[in-house]
RNA sequence: GGGAGCAUAGCUCAGUUGGUUUAGAGCAUCUGCCUUACAAGCAGAGGGUCCGCGGUUCGAACCCGUGUGCUCCCACCA
């Protein structure tokens, strides 16, 4: 079969991904051996994977598939999420388009819409997934708003509320006037702007009458609130006010008399010491209200306008009454001053909006009880954190200070909540209406099953995805005689980006803890954001985070694994750089022309000593590659010893280095060169058959980072009788060191001819002799050949002295004499070699100083101390070997 | 304002409880090669005050203190 050029990844993904499902790989089911499993962090149904997913989903196949063949029952459940504001507002979005306005929408209607949108929109993710080689479990793809799911949710608020840890209460939120939500903290995006601080004077007044020409100065940047105000307030220590106790203020405009206060959160020194309180429209204020018994005055409606108790303006976007507000101010004499002022703005990280402070009636998770055992489960390292120290104190901190938790939202996308109201008020949670119903006529309330009405509102996002683990095995929905969740439950790993830490990861926890008694994973492994070249973060907006399918389709799904993988070690951010995507796309095809190769060796295969290389001879080429092999299956077991460890400790990054390095460097330039036969001769059959199976260990190693073109060149090597998709890992045989070593010494043997070749201008073409003088013949006897032909030298020979008009190359203790027809530049050469004598001298007197020190010799290991005399006397050898070698000049 | 982390070659980063031949890799750079697997390649090379200062130690890239610079998280002062 002619291969072709260089590696076409595209027809190669799709025949073995299809390969990989039609023989159910992926699929699980519960069966003797353990269990190892990962839920995918759900994807936005309506979204498509960034470069953070892609590094997320690729580290998990990496995982999964690596222990699909080390004897467990992978398991990795795909899904996605309803994202209900994000969702929403992109609904909107496209009905907004049509001419739609989703107020003329009934819920029912609205709903319909929108899964029409998720049905067309969120086969996206899941081609994407797929389009990268993620070995997920299809049959097993859960969504949040899947009818099971959806239960799941409704029971676990009901239970809490009956439990005393949901509860309703009007609170100070964070209110998004554009998706007329509440939004959670976590939601709000804080940036930074230049904004101007208004000094505004309020009249004094007693109880009876304003106090002509007597004001207080206070400073604002929302003057547009100050209808709402309810107290003006001043810190008690504050001597510029003492003589104000008792007084009333007189608000600008709506001319409301307000009492002073007096309270320590009062900041002196800031803008004029004095503070105007308007409990509805900033927390600070709503929570001074609440000590002093203010009245609240709520002067702006849902979408962020005027209300009717602002008294003026009302209707005005609140922006737009701003502007108004200063001019009226200023014309009437209350504006003072405007100061240039940096502040933060809170942003709704779903619309974009200006969040807006606002009293409302929500539905609160009491997260204190539910946090503790969440914390001690990775204090106590049940559940463990990589990379651990960097993150374990954000984590601690936040369960310490944990705030409750507003799981509603003011939407139609997502699951309603299941609180039920009667005519009169009254108020019942309950699974359905039937029983709620029920509870109503239990506590004698009157009404009809028809009139009782469900609260409008839905379950923040987080409240369904922290079930997760749990549900997607129906865990939740039915707990009773469930072999799925006994036999997947707990988790091994979850591998999420680190911006999520508490939206998620600890919530999950807490659930898990709550409901299943248990932790629902292991391991939590933290990857970076990805960032661009120069750092940014990558966004929509900055048009800086490129489309994982054209990626795909430029460099191939496994050069992008590569490429993502290469560089970003858990936990740190990753600069993305195109240009690791076109080392992992060479390196494809590096595999591709290794194979090659060795498939040209394919039926030129002979027996026995038949090869007759030729030039050197006293040689068995045979034993030769005994060398070859011998080293290389050594270097191999290492080298998948050390892997196995990286595994463990989440290394992947290194771990995919390693084997880069070991195919590229070891087998692509050392050992397939060493075995490969002169040309148009043929390969010795045993040493063929050798490399294949290296070849196809290689493969094997690989194969969790790189699955397609890994499984083509299994299959392409010889015929084989299962996948490497499948395939297990055999045990790994101990390596001997010591033949390691020897082919250390070989290649630093041959690079530092070849470095003296050049250096002394010999041409690749120019064939050398070779004298080796040493004390240690036996050690080159077996690698003379490997050696020869990769110094190009058509003999080798021992010798007991210096070899005049020869180049002089000393390595370790022994000395070669390169012969060749060429004139020799002695004083570049003995330039050279009194470099590297001084470089030895040098070393010597570090190594002498250290040992004359009686301290050292006293004090360290044994082990080190005879390790500095061994450092000693090679260098001393050495400084011998260089001397002798420059005595000749 | 509170907390965490980082600083090693031009760039991105390893460096595993302080000693392992006076610091390693990839990319980039330079030199020489179209050598029958591979120019998306091969063979070589150069390149570092391990951020500054101080301390602990026989010994520090590594531990401690301090300064500087950057990043992130939390809190959101009108």
């Amino acid at each position: 079969m002619e291969l072709s050029k260089n590696y076409l990844p595209a027809a190669t993904e799709e025949k073995w991904y299809q390969h990989w499902l039609h023989q159910k790989y992926f699929n699980s089911s519960i069966d003797d051996r353990p269990a190892y499993t990962v839920v995918i962090p759900p994807p936005n149904v309506t979204g498509v994977l960034h470069m953070g997913h892609t590094l997320n989903e690729t580290v998990q196949d990496i995982l999964v598939r690596k222990a699909r063949v080390s004897g467990f029952n992978a398991c990795w459940v795909p899904g996605s999420d309803h994202a209900s504001i994000a969702t929403e507002s992109k609904v909107v979005q496209m009905l907004k388009e049509k001419g739609i306005d989703k107020s003329t929408l009934s819920r029912e209607a609205f709903l319909e819409y929108a899964f029409e949108w998720k049905e067309k929109y969120g086969g996206i993710i899941y081609h994407q997934i797929a389009k990268l080689g993620c070995s997920v479990d299809w049959d097993r793809t859960t969504f949040t708003m899947d009818d099971h799911y959806y239960k799941a949710v409704i029971k676990v608020f009901v239970d809490l509320y009956n439990k005393g840890l949901i509860y309703r209460g009007a609170r100070m939120i964070n209110w998004d006037p554009a998706a007329k939500t509440a939004l959670s903290d976590e939601e709000v995006e804080y940036k930074e702007l230049q904004g101007k601080l208004y000094h505004l004077r309020y009249q004094l007044a007693n109880d009876i009458e304003p106090l002509s020409g007597q004001y207080i100065t206070i400073a604002t940047q929302r003057p547009e609130t100050i209808m709402g105000d309810t107290a003006i307030c001043v810190n008690p220590s504050d001597e510029r006010y003492a003589h104000l106790k008792g007084l009333f203020a007189i608000v600008p405009l709506i001319n409301k008399k307000v009492p002073l206060i007096f309270d320590e959160y009062v900041d002196p020194t800031f803008g004029t010491g004095a503070l105007k309180v308007t409990p509805a429209h900033d927390i600070n204020d709503y929570n001074l209200g609440l000590k002093h018994q203010l009245e609240v005055v709520d002067t702006l409606n849902a979408d962020g306008t005027l209300s009717a108790a602002a008294q003026i303006y009302v209707g005005e976007d609140r922006f737009a009454a701003r502007k108004k507000i200063i001019i009226e101010l200023n014309e009437k004499g209350y504006l003072l001053k405007e100061e240039e002022y940096t502040t933060r703005l809170g942003y709704s990280q779903r619309s974009g909006a200006v969040v807006e402070p606002r009293i409302s009636t929500q539905w609160f998770v009491k997260m204190k009880e539910m946090a503790e055992p969440a914390l001690k489960a990775v204090v106590d390292g049940d559940v463990k954190i990589h990379p651990g120290d960097k993150f374990l104190a954000t984590y601690k901190y936040w369960l310490e200070n944990v705030k409750d938790w507003c799981i509603s939202r003011q939407l139609w996308w997502g699951q309603q909540i299941p609180a039920w109201y009667a005519p009169d008020g009254s108020l019942v949670v309950a699974e359905t209406r039937e029983e709620a119903f029920d509870q109503f006529k239990m506590q004698n309330v009157q009404c009809s099953i028809e009139e009782v009405i469900q609260d409008e509102d839905v379950l923040d996002t987080w409240f369904s995805s922290w079930l997760w683990p749990m549900e997607v095995f129906k865990g939740i929905s039915n707990p009773e005689d469930n072999k799925e969740i006994e036999y997947y439950y707990p988790t091994s790993v979850l591998v999420t980006g680190q911006d999520i830490i508490f939206f998620w990861v600890a919530r999950m926890i807490m659930a898990g803890m709550h409901y299943n008694h248990q932790k629902p994973f292991s391991d939590v492994y933290f990857t970076g954001m990805v960032r661009d070249k120069q750092g940014r973060k990558m966004s929509k907006s900055l048009g800086n985070s490129p489309d994982l399918l054209d990626l795909i389709d430029k460099y191939g799904a496994d050069a992008v694994r590569f490429g993502i993988m290469i560089s970003s070690p858990a936990g740190n951010d990753l600069l993305f750089d195109e240009a690791s995507l076109e080392q992992g796309r060479n390196f494809n095809n590096k595999l591709w022309n290794a194979l090659k190769l060795v498939k040209m060796w394919q039926g030129r295969t002979s027996t026995g000593i038949a090869n007759e290389s030729g030039n050197t001879s006293q040689i068995n080429p045979n034993e030769t590659s005994q060398f070859a092999i011998q080293w290389f299956q050594n270097r191999l077991n290492k080298a998948r010893t050390d892997l196995e460890s990286l595994y463990s400790q989440f290394r992947l990054s290194e771990g995919l280095k390693n084997i880069y390095s070991l195919i590229w460097d070891d087998f692509c330039s050392w050992y397939l060169e060493w075995v490969k036969p002169g040309f148009e001769q043929p390969i010795d059959n045993a040493v063929y058959e050798k490399t294949v199976f290296f070849f196809e260990e290689l493969m094997q190693i690989l194969h969790p980072f790189m699955p397609f073109i890994t499984e083509e060149i299994y299959h392409l090597l010889a015929e084989q009788k299962d996948d490497l998709c499948v395939k297990q890992f055999t045990s790994i045989p101990a390596a001997d060191s010591g033949i390691i070593e020897e082919g250390e010494l070989l290649k630093q043997v041959i690079t530092a001819l070849r470095d003296a070749r050049i250096k002394n201008q010999v041409k690749p073409k120019d064939v050398i002799q070779l004298h080796i003088q040493t004390q240690q013949p036996e050690v080159y006897k077996p690698i003379e050949n490997i050696l020869a032909k990769q110094v190009n030298a058509n003999a080798i020979f021992y010798t007991n002295e210096t070899i005049a008009n020869t180049i002089v190359v000393a390595v370790e203790k022994d000395k070669f004499y390169i012969e060749s027809e060429l004139q020799i530049d002695t004083a570049a050469l003995k330039a050279e070699l009194l470099k590297d004598l001084e470089h030895q001298q040098n070393f010597r007197e570090a190594v002498n100083k250290k040992l004359n020190n009686e301290r050292f010799v006293l004090n360290a290991k044994p082990e080190v101390v005879d390790f500095e005399r061994k450092k000693l006397s090679d260098a001393e050898a050495r400084i011998k070997v260089l001397t002798e070698s420059l005595s000749n000049f």
